[in-house]
DNA sequence: TCATCTGTAATTAAAATTATTACAGTACAA
DNA sequence: TTGTACTGTAATAATTTTAATTACAGATGA
């Protein structure tokens, strides 16, 4: 699996902490370590949830969305996830085989029970509670 | 993220639809559809957790190696495990930052927290409970 | 109209995953 | 005791995924 869940969180987190204030991509880019263009496909794709709000231009960049008590961490989760949590083989079982024949329907089943326990302990969280845990 | 536990569940079934039997390698690997070297190298994990026997020399091969009401779902994901379902980014946060220098240590508490709900989750299954589903 | 930012795509580089090949070691059986 | 058919394991190659880099059009304010 791939770390973007855990960017998401750290742009999150820095917008909630300087709350108001527009934070360009290169900004966040240089708190997180990675390249400011990934910063901007990263909020390309929070944006479409409305979890951040942006702005173009000159002295444009990037605040948050919906206030941090509203954002709830599965709501990231949904976000930024493309995988079921258990992971995803890419073989294709034989057909020819009783078990082969039925175990991707009963592994995709469970994948799923396994993602949604994951959403319901995430949904306990908020951006906010997060957030709280940080000292400045 | 990768396919262990799929492939890992997919030998299991396998193994306990046909108890007392010794399953080749190759068999296996023409079931799930992978290369026979990448079953023997997986069930030599699964081995060191007894959750798999094998017998070598002609004629040999695996089976269970622990009665399938006693294998939980859990223990499967524990012996694949290598990283946490929420993912690992591999940034390093800037230091100089006061939210990368603590964001870590919380996500990985996050992580940890998620990870266990998974574990909690698929405690409730038994390797038995997901045999039952197939139909021959 | 210039400077500074976002938005996005294209390309390259790096890392992780899976496949393949090879072969030593073990056990059974003729 | 020799051949056969397996496992066990490592080394290497191929493929796929992920992240980095570069580039540039478009937006906005000074």
């Amino acid at each position: 699996m791939n770390g973007q869940f855990q960017i998401a969180m750290h742009i999150l987190t820095l917008l909630d902490a300087q709350p108001g204030e527009l934070l360009s991509s290169e900004y966040i880019a240089s708190s997180i370590n990675i390249n400011p263009a990934l910063v901007r496909k990263e909020i390309s794709n929070l944006r479409k949830y409305g979890l951040i709000a942006s702005k173009e231009g000159k002295a444009g960049g990037y605040t948050m969305g919906l206030s941090p008590e509203k954002i709830l961490l599965s709501d990231v989760y949904k976000a930024v996830k493309v995988q079921p949590a258990l992971g995803q083989a890419k073989n294709k079982p034989n057909p020819a085989c009783p078990v082969g024949k039925q175990i991707s329907a009963h592994l995709d089943f469970l994948a799923d029970e396994v993602d949604t326990s994951i959403i319901n302990k995430l949904k306990t969280i908020t951006l906010a509670n997060f957030s709280a845990k940080f000292e400045y």
